[in-house]
DNA sequence: CTACGTGCAAAGAGTTTGCAACCGA
DNA sequence: TCGGTTGCAAACTCTTTGCACGTAG
């Protein structure tokens, strides 16, 4: 199941309609992801109006099918674990790259341990490291 | 150390003074933290500025002493691990309760182990998860 | 056809900045 | 005293809302 599949059944699926602006929205993200709100609005200025990609973004966030990646005051936004895998990013104090983290088992199981224990019914969770990326660390060394 | 000694010294430290409006914010910080930007702003209504409080949560967050926790699509402030003990934070999706949870020594190794392996220099991490607390499961059900 | 979606425009939050006055060491 | 800090006011960016028109099913 493509990207577009993907989207048409989740939309369908909670009785909205596949319009040609969610296309768009989501086709954006699938590309430029992770991507903030304003380079969304710059990339689809014209074709989709500003209030209306806020719209989507609120209706796709409600679906499961964006989250929000906090990046300091502001965040990015990605398509969910339904259009990708699973994972987590690192953010480079120094260049500013997100990178993307490879899937850890250890890491999820203690995550849902937590959860049990204060019995938390949890339905997402979300880890984000922050420091230097190799790069970064051999230019300043 | 109490909380206006350490404040003190993390300024001082680094080269910045101790004034009032500085002090302020950070206790109010340490009474109600997690708090909002608003709420700190609506608190010290007239007695520090809008643009000072934001000037001293920016200076506060890159001395170490503040940490923002992502609340959605906003943020919440509250005092570093310098200043209380390191922990997460569980939001409930019900009753938008913000639970701390305990530490865990497993769930700190896994993150560290990953960021040897990415070569990454981490310098913090976040960890944010979503769904109901234990009250708000009993009523739903 | 008909309810859901969108564009437009304007209002409402949240955040930043320049500058003159103020205060802490 | 003197440079770091703050208050004020204005600008700017980000987000939301009401309403009339457009469009998918």
């Amino acid at each position: 199941m493509n990207v577009v599949e993907r989207l048409q059944h989740e939309l369908r699926h909670n009785g909205y309609s596949m319009t040609n602006s969610r296309l768009l929205v989501c086709q954006t993200l699938a590309k430029h992801a992770p991507i903030s709100m304003r380079e969304v609005i710059n990339r689809l200025g014209g074709k989709v109006d500003r209030a209306s990609i806020y719209r989507i973004v609120t209706l796709f966030e409600e679906l499961g099918i964006v989250r929000k990646i906090p990046t300091g005051w502001k965040y990015k936004l990605e398509l969910s674990d339904k259009f990708t895998h699973h994972h987590h990013h690192a953010h480079c104090l120094s260049c500013r790259q997100i990178i993307t983290l490879p899937e850890d088992r250890l890491l999820e199981q203690s995550i849902e341990k937590i959860a049990q224990q204060q019995e938390f019914a949890i339905t997402d969770h979300h880890i984000e490291l922050h420091g230097y990326c190799s790069d970064c660390q051999q230019k300043d060394s």
